[in-house]
DNA sequence: TAGTAAGCGAGACGGTACGTCTAGTCTTCTG
DNA sequence: CAGAAGACTAGACGTACCGTCTCGCTTACTA
């Protein structure tokens, strides 16, 4: 039924999606969320508001769909040899996809919006956050590989591990761009890394010896 | 100049901005962010609209100041004994006070909203993020004197280490009560305090012989 | 282009013009002019506010076209069969209409606001009083079909002259009812067209003679 | 008691009263009665709100106040000789005094609002239009004494007359000001003047006869 | 000459209405 | 039927005045 069903009529014009989204995205830069309207964004495409409506039943569901492009554009995760690089490269990844005005902001705000709406919140998941979790857990699987981290036995623990990592990389870097409003550059994504990887009571002399640390995958943690 | 202006005229009533901030946080509760209205705030405070718009000149400056009371509320830094337990203690309770219905949302809002108005976000920081901070920086500098953590000659990569841990340890507990809608219990605070103090080389086994590790600050990391 | 403006999207709909209007003359009976609120008449009508708004840009504009419609209805300038019944009749009528609640107060703050309103005078005058007017110069032009006045050879004397005739009895009834805030009754308006009739000199003594006065339209001037 | 009652205290500032008026009279003139507001009126006379409040009790009554001076300083019934020069001279002088931006309008306005005050009203007609009419009843004694105008025996029926007749003048000369928005020059003053004495039946002829007839108070009226 | 009762400026207060804006729906005509 | 155009209901927005109030200060009469 599904196909046949829209047999009739005038088709959608695919045209006019992409002319919404890209409007979407263009009018999140200029003026933010608060002051993204829906008319605004139907004038910008070219649009009437029916067709807006008819596809997109909320601001915050539109909003979604037209970042969630812009982050699957960047989703990769190349192998760069070692943990730790694989970790600065996720880390810079990440922060350059909040950095750009239109995701961050936006991201931010339907997030907010998603706390009362839980439909909102599984649409924000499946499409954004998700997506960028597998990358973690791709690189994970790679470290245990490569014998930097060690096998994990009960699939439950692994999970919550993997949450855990991807709530402390995903975390860190959003506070450091949205709340803390300093950018994420190559020496914080080392000093990050660092810190991820051998903790507050390894990490904290090591950033000190700040030089050749970066290739020392192998550096001894506990060094207190 | 500041103490003898504002000499003439009848003097603002301090019952008002208190009947306002308090209202401000009721309807954060019932209504959440989206549906908070001025005007509703000030009918619930029983004072007039002007009223409120004589002192604040936006929803987002309002909601600063009313949720910045709460979370100076929870300020305090308690001696726990020990390095560990003293962060599990500062996540559980920026966790409780996150996953308070007035705070999360309305902050994950404001921040957003900050995004396009650096005014905005410099009172966001120094009413709500610099308070917290100084938590972590003085639990550091105990962890110091116990001799659990190095001393730190550099006062400038102190300070940029200081601003790394806190955007990590808020930034892990934001998301994961705002993005992965997960609460912060005491065992995702453990988990999470034994990843950032001994790192994903040294924790990521940790995690596993649950039982018996919250005590062992002396746990040997490089354990891979 | 006028006739061609407007083709596309949903038409106004009249239904909502007569309610805004039966409002609006209803909110003038209750309230007064002075009371009258935009949004009250939105209410009454059971229109939203943007409707009302759009389609007249003050409250001086759609009290004009609500009363006009009054004016309208009373229209109207019988064949009495001779000029001094002819006047009498037109100042009863006029005197009843501006006696009415919703029109006589509402034309004068709209007059006195059109003061400072050139586009407003025009619309007031086209929509009021030049429509009374007429009256006016029909009842002179039988007059002069009777004999009762000379012919005019020059027109824009003619003009003129119908001026200065509809500044005088319109003048005189609005005086009476807005300033003197006595009736326009039966008694008034013969006296009136008495004085119109046969001016000052021969009317003051012909009032004198009360009684018998009103069927002698053919009462001698001149009578001092 | 009335004259003991304020004793006591400071007394209340002449120069803030004079200040007060002027400033509304200025105000009415810039902004029109609607724009008037009372806060303007107090800051342009560099007084505070408080003060203005306590000595009038609405917008009206100071704008009553204010205009009635104007009024009085032009009230005066020079005799011109006969009773045609008479009437000419007191049409021209009320329609100076109305052409005036600050009176007309202004009076238009309160007169409107008057209509729900019977108090106001009163106010309006004791300091402003009974001391126009008794222009009218001057100039008519005067008449009566040359031999114009017939004596009257009956008290009330030239109480009457008299009114009728203030009705006719100021009536018309509001509404060729307010309504026709012409102004009132020499010309029509003569033509008005000429119907009030002679009646349409006579001076609708007069006014052809345009160049010498001024002068001519002697002009035969049922010229018909 | 000290009180004291009012007047005064300044400006905050509770209200009411304003005119504008946006959300989301509905109605009409055109392609 | 889809789409554009735009009118529609509903309701929050932030502003402007209203008329009242609360201050601290000034001024003149009175005891």
């Amino acid at each position: 039924m599904s196909p046949s069903a829209r047999r009739t009529g005038r088709p959608r014009s695919a045209e006019a999606d992409r002319a919404i989204l890209g409007a979407t995205r263009a009018a999140l830069v200029e003026l933010g969320w608060a002051k993204l309207t829906l008319g605004d964004v139907a004038a910008r495409a070219g649009v009437a508001k029916t067709t807006l409506y008819r596809r997109w039943a909320s601001k915050c569901e539109l909003v979604v769909d037209a970042i969630a492009a812009v982050f699957d554009e960047h989703l990769e995760a190349t192998d760069r040899g070692s943990l730790h690089a694989d970790v600065e490269a996720v880390v810079i990844r990440l922060g350059s996809l909040l950095e750009r005005p239109e995701t961050g902001t936006a991201l931010m705000a339907v997030i907010a919006e998603a706390m009362h709406d839980e439909a909102l919140r599984c649409r924000v998941r499946s499409a954004i956050v998700d997506r960028q979790k597998r990358l973690v857990m791709v690189g994970r699987e790679r470290a245990r590989l490569r014998g930097e981290l060690p096998r994990e036995e009960d699939p439950e623990e692994s999970a919550r591990n993997a949450d855990l990592i991807f709530d402390t990389v995903a975390g860190a870097v959003l506070h450091r761009l949205m709340i803390s409003a300093e950018p994420v550059d190559p020496r914080w994504a080392r000093d990050f890394t660092d810190l991820l990887l051998y903790g507050l009571t390894g990490a904290d002399s090591g950033g000190a010896a700040a030089g050749p640390a970066p290739d020392g995958a192998q550096k001894p943690a506990g060094s207190v």
